[in-house]
Order: C-alpha cells, then structure tokens, then sequence
DNA sequence: ATGAAAGGTGAATCGCGTATCATGTCGGAT
DNA sequence: ATCCGACATGATACGCGATTCACCTTTCAT
C-alpha cells in the first residue's frame, strides 16, 4: 500500500526507483516508460515498484512537486541579491535556463503533465504566475518598471523562458545561456524599463 | 492499405473520420482517444477507420499538417495589409489567439505532438520561426525596429503568444482576446521599438 | 540469537486497445 | 438491370503493459 519507507535500505530503493523514472520518462516521454523499463533502470524487480508507488501516474506526480521545489529554489536563490526587477529578470532566465541544461528530464515532465495531470500542470503553473505577477505588481508600484497588467506579463515572461529553454537548451547540442540571455533580455528589459 | 478515398461517398467518411479524431483528440488527449472513439464520434465502424488511415499516429500526424496550414493562413491573412512590423506582431497576437478561440482542439494537438511525434513538432516550429525571423530582419534592416538577434526574438515571441493563447484563451471561459492583445502588445512594442 | 516487521521478487493475471479480415452493401458505369 | 470496384462492418485475434500476490530475504529491536 505505498508505506513510506521505515529503512534506510527502503529509502535507498525508493530514491533509486524515482531516479531511474526521472531518467526513463525524460527521456522516452511519459506514455512509452513502462514500469519494467523503470524497475530494469533502478536494477530492481518490478514488484517492488508498487511498494513505494501505488501508479505510474503517482511517481510522475511526485516528480512534477520535485521540478517544482527545485525550480522555484533555483530561481530565488538567483534572485535574492538583486537589486531590482530588471536585474532579477535577467538574472531569473539565467537561473531557469541553466536549471533547464542541468535536469532536462525535469523540464520534459513538467511539460508532459499538460496531458497526464492536467490539473497539476495548471496548478503547477498558476503557483509560478501568482508569484511572478506579485512581484511585478510591487516592483511597478516602486516605480522600476512601467505600468501595465502584471498577470498578463507574468505569463508572457514565462512563455518566453520555456521557450527559449526548450529551443536553445533541450534542443541545442551545447547551448550558448549567456547569449540567449542577453538578446532575451534586451528584449524584456525594453519591455518593462519604465 | 489506406487509400485516397475514390467516391464522394469515401471522401465524405473520410473527413467525418478526421473531424471525430480532432474533437476527440482534441478533448482527451493522444493516449486516451482510442479508434474506438474516435470511430464511434463519427458514428462509423472501427474497422473504417483503417480503411482511410493506417494508424492512429497518421490521423495525428494530418492533424498537424492541417494546423499548421490553417494557422499559417490566419497570421498571413491578417499581417498582409499591416503598414510595418509592429502593425504586423499586434495583429499576428490577435489573429493567433482568435485561431485558437475557433479551433482549440488543433492547439492541444500541436503541443501534444512534442511527445507523439518529436521530429515533426520540431520542424513544425522551426519553420514558423524561419519566416518570422526572416521578417524580423528584414524590419530591422527597414529600421522599423531596433537591432536585436531575429532568431531569439522570433522564439521568444512565439512563446508568449502560446503561453497566452494557453492560459487567457484556453483556460478562459470567456476570453478577452482584445485585453490581452493590448497589454501583450504594449510590452512587445517598447520591446522591439528603435 | 531470534522472530516479526520491512523489504524484495517475478511469474501470472487481467484489461484494454490496435489492427485485421471475412463478409457484406453501395453506386455508378455500361 | 447488371456488375465490379469501392466502401463499410464489427467480431476477433493479438500483443502489450499495469498491477497483483504468494512466497522469499533482510534488518533490527529485544
């Protein structure tokens, strides 16, 4: 029944099987990672999966609670020291591309959840632009960016950075993030500066 | 062995066969849309089905076909008479989140085919993005916007225009296409502006 | 040292959905 | 009116993969 694990040697299994499902469906796409190409991966037997597991499905959605975790320290800890929204902006892509080239399978799962947990995706999302968007209501507010609807650009500045990530990082042998970041950014800077 | 249909008679199953799969598709995603849905959705036999289309990856794959066709059509249609290049992103905005307003269902499928068929998504944006970059430089030459690498700026803002055709048209019971436009436009402008 | 709980195994079950095919029906050319 | 190729049917074969389970091994508290 999915116990938690009361072992050390339990948590080393179930830590290998959620690595080995990060790798497999990462890498092969969500539909075509069967749980026997998971447990072959974490050198396991397939029981075992669904000791820890209770579903495909529940390992994909603990992975997507993973990236999110992730992303969202990635992009604080970029932005923490900046002293204003412009700077976070640009330094905020960086973060994320850079987290884009470190996990890539993270990025692919995130995305894939459109069509697996659609209400953990929207979810997943939605969290990101409430947050974006407050921010970008404070820093209008204090006058260093120009006025304008700040849910609408939260989403346009994360369509931009999921793009340019799966464009210039997933798809690029050796992805160049400073200077995707700069053109970006030149970009976004113009968009905001008041 | 899938052939052209030779009668009115097989070209009118056909297509009833094709519109079935983009609802159904459309509605459930690749996975669950079985051809027995898909056969039932267009009130025909399942074994029709393959008279017409030799797996449910090539219905998916006219899909794409199509939506790239009809997309392409609506954004030239709609730029054509624009007098210069910021004329021409506000109207391609609009003109794309009306398109996915009208056929939501081609949307979904377009994103889904990163997962059914890598190759084919890839090239179908890739293309988008070679004519759009191709227009960008030629307004930067023109001087109608500032300089600025085409290609990163083409990826970027397509991706604004499919994160908010996501979240303002396809989450929206009620989209307000023209408010989304304006401010998406607003942060565009001064983005591109010399 | 021991036994009970925790962990691990993989063959077998089971459901589901793709694709086939043997058997019809239709439509329009002659 | 007849006939032939085109169309249409749906029961079924078939494969695949998720999940289960009866049984075995390891761990560790006492």
């Amino acid at each position: 029944m999915t116990a938690r694990p009361k072992t050390k040697r339990g948590a080393a299994r179930r830590k290998k099987i959620l690595e080995a499902a990060e790798a497999v469906i990462g890498r092969t796409g969500f539909a075509s990672s069967s749980i026997a190409a998971i447990t072959q991966e974490a050198d396991t037997a397939l029981g075992t999966f669904y000791i820890y597991f209770s579903s495909k499905e529940a390992v994909f959605r603990e992975l997507l609670m993973e990236m999110g975790q992730l992303t969202r320290r990635a992009l604080t800890d970029s932005i923490r020291e900046m002293p204003n929204r412009l700077d976070a902006e640009r330094e905020g892509i960086r973060a994320f591309l850079e987290f884009v080239a470190s996990r890539p399978s993270l990025y692919r799962i995130v995305e894939e959840a459109r069509y697996i947990d659609p209400d953990a995706y929207r979810a997943y999302f939605s969290t990101f632009a409430a947050a974006y968007k407050h921010r970008l209501a404070a820093a209008t507010a204090a006058g260093e960016i120009r006025a304008g609807d700040p849910e609408i650009r939260a989403w346009a500045l994360m369509g931009i950075a999921k793009t340019l990530g799966e464009r210039y990082v997933l798809w690029e042998e050796e992805p160049d993030i400073d200077r995707v970041v700069d053109e970006a950014f030149q970009f976004i800077r113009h968009g905001l500066e008041p």
